[in-house]
DNA sequence: CAAGTGACAATAA
DNA sequence: TTTATTGCCACTT
């Protein structure tokens, strides 16, 4: 048990996490990351949502950086699709790559 | 076994 | 202000 690491739970939790957000919000990596306890895998965060899983259940787009930033490379279908997908929902973007984290984000008050 | 890589974030210049 | 670098920590080569 308890090998040097629990980066299963770890990737299910980030999972979990992401599934949770309403939708019109969106959440940060690093949000993500120090929700569930580590604030220092920010990173794996992101790398858990490319290993994605669960496509179709896993809100990618709803995970943007902290600056609430979206890049272009790493959308499921295009960034222009992410923008599309966020706005739809709700989401407010002060520039064509950045959502409004001081509207949309997510937890707003943890629930 | 060691070094490099990576959907990030924070700090320095 | 923007750009560059460092730190983080697991995975890949």
């Amino acid at each position: 048990m308890a090998q040097t690491t629990n980066r299963e739970g770890f990737f299910a939790r980030v999972y979990e996490t992401v599934e949770q957000i309403p939708e019109g919000f969106v959440a940060t990596y690093g949000q993500i990351a120090k929700l569930i306890g580590e604030p220092r895998r920010a990173r794996y965060v992101g790398y858990a949502l490319h290993a994605n899983p669960r496509p179709g259940v896993i809100p990618c787009h709803r995970v943007v950086f902290a600056d609430g930033r979206i890049c272009e490379g790493f959308a499921f279908g295009g960034a222009g699709v992410q923008r599309s997908l966020l706005e739809g929902e709700g989401v407010v973007f002060r520039d064509a790559d950045h959502v409004d984290l001081s509207v949309s984000r997510w937890p707003a008050g943890l629930e």
